[in-house]
Parts: C-alpha cells; sequence; structure tokens
DNA sequence: GACTTAACTTAACAACGTTAAGTAACGGAG
DNA sequence: CTCCGTTACTTAACGTTGTTAAGTTAAGTC
C-alpha cells in the first residue's frame, strides 16, 4: 500500500463528497438548486474541480441515480421474507410509493426525467433482485403464475411487472407532479395507494381473491 | 367598435402567435429548445415584447399547458356516445395513453412537470366535462356506480377516478421517462396499456366482467 | 398641438454549464 | 539532488439562459 493506493484512496474519497454534496442540495431545495457552483461552494473547490472527477453534470446526477438506486433496491430485501407471493406484492407495491412519497426529488429524477442517454455506464447489477428491483417484481410474479394464482391467461411475467410497475408509478408520480394542483380535490396518498395496489391485485387473480 | 376593440384584438393576435412559436418548438424540438429568444425570433420581435404579454416564461408555459388541457379534453367528449359506461371508461382509457403517446412534449409539461404556483390563473371550465377531463371520467364512474356495475364497497368516484387517471398516467408517463432505457426488455406499449385498463376495470367491477 | 400611454427595442445583469490556460505539488528516473 | 511529467487543482473566460432598466416611437386623448 504505497503512496499509489492512497492517492486512489483520496480520489475516491473526493468523488463522495462531491456526489454527498449534490444529494444534499438536491434533497433540501430541489433539483433546480443542484448546480455546479452551489456543490463546490459546499465542498470549498472551485466549480471545475468537479469535472476532474465527473465528465458533466449529466453524468453525476446519472451516478447519483444509481446509486440511489441500488438502495432503494436493497430496501426491498427484506419483503423476501413474506412468504404469499400476493401479499409480497403488495407490500412491495406500498414500499414503493413510501419510497417516492419520502424522497420526491430522488424520485422525480430517478423516474419522471427522460435521461439524455441511459444507461451509459450504469454498472448496475441487472438481473440481481438484491439490487435490481425491476427483477424482485419479477420474480414475485414468475412464482404467482407457477403456483397458478393469476389467471390462466396471464403468462408474461415481463408485461405484468412493468404494468404493475406503471400502476405503482402513477399513483406516486403524479402525487409528486400534481399534489400541489388544487383543481382535483386530492383524496389522501394512503386511499389512493391502497385502492391502486387492491385493485390491480383483483385484477390478475382468479376468481374470488382474498380479502386483505 | 372603434380604435379601442382593434388594439385589444391586435394585442390577443400577437400573445397567441407568441404561444403558437411556443408550441410549434416545444413540439419539433422538445421542452429544453422553448427559450424566450428562439420564441421572440420566430416572430420576430426582441426577446423583451414577449415579457409585456406573459408574465415570465413560466406564465407562457402555464397558459400554453391550460390551452392545450382544454383541446385535450374536448376530444373525449367523442366518447360520450359510448353507451355503456365500462367500455366509455375503456375507450378513455386508451385515447388519454394515446393522446400522451403523440404528443410527449405537452404530456410531459403537462402532468410529469410539477409547476411552481399551479392553478393561479387557470381560467379553465372546472367541473365542466366539455372542457375538464378529470369531470368526464368521474361522472362515468358515478353513472357506474348508480349503475351497480362497480362492486358494493366502491361509492368514491372521485377517488376511483384518481385512482384509474393514476393507472393510465403511469403507463404513459413511464413510457416517456424510461422508454429509451435498455434496462428494461420493454412490451410494446399497446400491450402494457391494453393489459393495464383490463385489469383496473376487472379490478372494480364485481364478479364476472365481460371479456373485450 | 401638447401630453399620456401602450408597445416595443437596445443594452445590460446575474447565474448557469463548460472549457482553456495556468500553477503548485508530488512521485519516480537519471 | 535534480529534472520532468503527471495529477489535482484555480482563475478567467465564453456562450446561453431568464429577466430588467432605460430609452424610443407611434397612436390616441384632451
Amino acid at each position: 500500500m504505497g503512496p499509489r493506493e492512497r492517492r486512489e484512496r483520496e480520489r475516491e474519497e473526493i468523488r463522495t463528497k462531491i456526489l454527498d454534496a449534490a444529494r444534499e442540495l438536491f434533497a433540501s431545495e430541489g433539483v433546480e438548486s443542484v448546480t455546479m457552483r452551489r456543490i463546490a461552494d459546499r465542498i470549498e473547490y472551485s466549480p471545475t474541480a468537479i469535472y476532474f472527477h465527473f465528465r458533466d453534470k449529466d453524468a453525476l446526477l446519472a451516478e447519483l441515480c444509481d446509486h440511489d438506486f441500488r438502495e432503494f433496491a436493497h430496501q426491498f430485501t427484506a419483503l423476501a421474507a413474506i412468504a404469499d407471493p400476493l401479499e409480497r406484492l403488495r407490500a412491495v407495491g406500498h414500499a414503493y410509493i413510501d419510497f417516492g412519497f419520502r424522497n420526491r426529488s430522488h424520485y422525480r429524477l430517478m423516474f419522471m426525467t427522460p435521461r439524455a442517454n441511459a444507461s451509459r455506464d450504469s454498472q448496475l447489477a441487472k438481473g440481481n433482485p438484491e439490487e435490481d428491483a425491476y427483477a424482485f417484481v419479477k420474480s414475485i410474479l414468475v412464482e404467482a403464475i407457477a403456483a397458478k394464482r393469476l389467471r390462466a391467461e396471464l403468462t408474461d411475467a415481463d408485461l405484468l411487472t412493468q404494468v404493475i410497475w406503471s400502476g405503482v408509478h402513477g399513483v406516486i408520480s403524479l402525487e409528486i407532479a400534481k399534489a400541489s394542483d388544487e383543481w382535483v380535490e386530492w383524496r389522501p396518498i394512503a386511499e389512493r395507494a391502497k385502492l391502486a395496489i387492491d385493485m390491480m391485485v383483483r385484477g390478475i387473480t382468479c376468481g374470488v381473491a382474498k380479502e386483505q
């Protein structure tokens, strides 16, 4: 462990310092307050210094996304303990909406903003349910299909995952984008979440669904 | 009709000229290309001239939203002819997703971007199903409830409207934000739309739902 | 015909992302 | 020890952005 390793370590340290500063600004004042100059102020470097560690602002935000995405997926693994796949699906749905509600800025950046060139150097572990929320949900649906808990014609686990994802995404993203809109007499988000998830589970199961 | 009226009319003309220029830029090159200067170029005025007709850029965009929102709602009225409320609901769902798919920029601005101060001078005709898509969907659900087509415990038409809106919004907004993300093996949007709507209708109706 | 006001233009400001050019410190080679 | 090149920065600047202050011109009013 010569000076070579030390430099490497220091480099990594300042990288995470930049990311942390961005994240803080981001969570406390919203995306539009995350400017290179304000990040630089926080870490007491010049704005240009950031470019030595990240190609540009987009790359910085993309990495922030990736990191938080992984953490996001990780908190789902606790739900893997739920035995019944449909109950597990319900729990994931609620956890998803809850995450979005507690981290509006993050959610907005991750799922509501078309990234210019997505997945350019995303080093996420695709397919691994520990780090990939999509794969986690899909595995639930594969299990539910195998256990014949779903209607017979529903066989495409990917399609089901995408539609159920759409369902919970719709609830939370509409909340984030339109909560302050007095145009609509919004029902509490908890009620909307519950009905949406109930509706979806009832919509894909066969015959008499168990009342929750 | 003296010069007073003429001036008023001219004022209105340039207002719509500004809005049209913004809309064109917007639809052809995306939101980020809509700058005050480029709008000004198009209409051959100085950028400052715009401020005489709109308080700021946000107000301009808000008015553009309002206008297109109204037109959006208007195209639903054609579906009022469908007799069966559940079939009408399905048709509205598909029309909604279709609109978003054909007008990505508009949809993004209208429903995916938290407006700073929403509904500040929105002069939309609230409650009028001719101009208010929300009211149109709600009226369908009121009808469905009255006809006892929905499960007995579903009595809150507003809650139902909001959740169904979330469902279709989820499909199209995820498409807009994440279509270019190769992370997921996306199924065609038409399939996702169909399943989402089927799932929702099945999820709120009682017992055996008619197969489409 | 003087005066007010509406409808602009020109010039500028501050903040933004980003880059070019310069500088100081460090690690290894001769 | 000295030279040298790389690494990690800073300062200054460029081109854009939204927005405003100050000046100008034309039309309508009394």
